[in-house]
DNA sequence: ATTGGTCTGTGCATAGCGAC
DNA sequence: GTCGCTATGCACAGACCAAT
């Protein structure tokens, strides 16, 4: 089977300045994989045909067409065809802000934090809510496609999610690590300098990064580092800006994990802007 | 302008082992 | 089970260049 290139898959990112919570990704027959990767927002897939196989939570699974998938925000996962076969996906990632707002008034208390109790789901009614969903917001229907998302939120969150501290099973070290890293995206310390901070060794720190959070820290940074980039291309930053303001030196190198990270060119994912944008 | 290939030096990730 | 030490392979950064 020849090796699919990035640019050659049909698919497209949807957003809109009336809905700033959404983002909405449509892949169609796509045998390109993903590395371990995150997202701050919370993503819930469709998978419309085909199987694909996810690497989450520390566990290899398949999801099949008529699943709906629910990853956490911030979990470490990955996204990969099954024996080469393509497969077709609609990914929404929602706001994790407007998520926990939703949790909140849901369960009657404020949540700092939420986690999915459930990975693969099948409900056909669900299912076919979740595509009426995109084909509004396709069509520009947002009044509608708002109404909807509410009606399928309240269902899924109360279903199948449950409130939980955000830094759940996170040690000091791990918490202290983030927070360093994220100081500053552009110079963040090296490893030898947050293993002297925490009078630990270098090989500890990874290990002890790497269990809580699934990756280690410097894939950790260039995780965020892409997001914060994608942040950027969708203000309509050029690309080289934006590589730059988020570290990356090397605009090439930007180039290959992004789209390692997201299946998916920078320009591809900025050019989407023009399909939603302000339209 | 964008995408992506190659090359080199460096730092990181990982495995294996032993000590506690 | 956790941690420290060592060796080794790999991924990355950065530079440069070519193709589109």
């Amino acid at each position: 089977m020849a090796a699919q290139s990035v640019r050659s898959v049909e698919q497209e990112y949807w957003r809109h300045n009336d809905l700033p919570h959404i983002e909405l990704r449509s892949t169609r027959q796509s045998r390109i994989g993903y590395k371990a990767h995150l997202h701050q927002a919370l993503s819930i897939g469709a998978i419309e045909q085909g199987t694909t196989c996810v690497n989450y939570g520390g566990a290899e699974r398949l999801a099949h067409a008529g699943e709906l998938v629910l990853i956490d925000p911030e979990a470490v996962h990955s996204c990969n065809p099954v024996d080469g076969h393509s497969r077709s996906y609609h990914m929404l990632y929602l706001d994790n802000t407007w998520c926990l707002n939703r949790l909140s008034a849901l369960f009657g208390q404020p949540l700092s934090g939420f986690c999915c109790d459930r990975f693969a789901i099948k409900d056909p009614l669900l299912f076919t809510q979740y595509l009426s969903l995109v084909e509004l917001l396709h069509s520009g229907q947002l009044n509608q496609a708002e109404t909807l998302l509410d009606g399928l939120t309240v269902t899924l969150f109360s279903r199948y999610c449950s409130p939980a501290s955000s830094d759940i099973d996170q040690r000091e070290i791990t918490h202290y690590i983030r927070l360093r890293l994220l100081e500053n995206l552009v110079t963040p310390p090296s490893l030898t300098d947050l293993a002297e901070e925490l009078h630990l060794r270098p090989e500890t720190l990874i290990r002890i990064f790497y269990k809580d959070v699934g990756i280690t820290p410097k894939a950790f940074i260039n995780n965020v580092r892409i997001e914060r980039a994608k942040l950027l291309l969708r203000q309509g930053e050029s690309i080289v800006d934006a590589a730059q303001q988020t570290g990356f030196s090397d605009q090439s190198h930007f180039h290959k994990l992004f789209v390692l990270n997201n299946a998916a060119t920078p320009r591809q994912y900025q050019l989407s802007r023009s399909i939603s944008d302000n339209n």
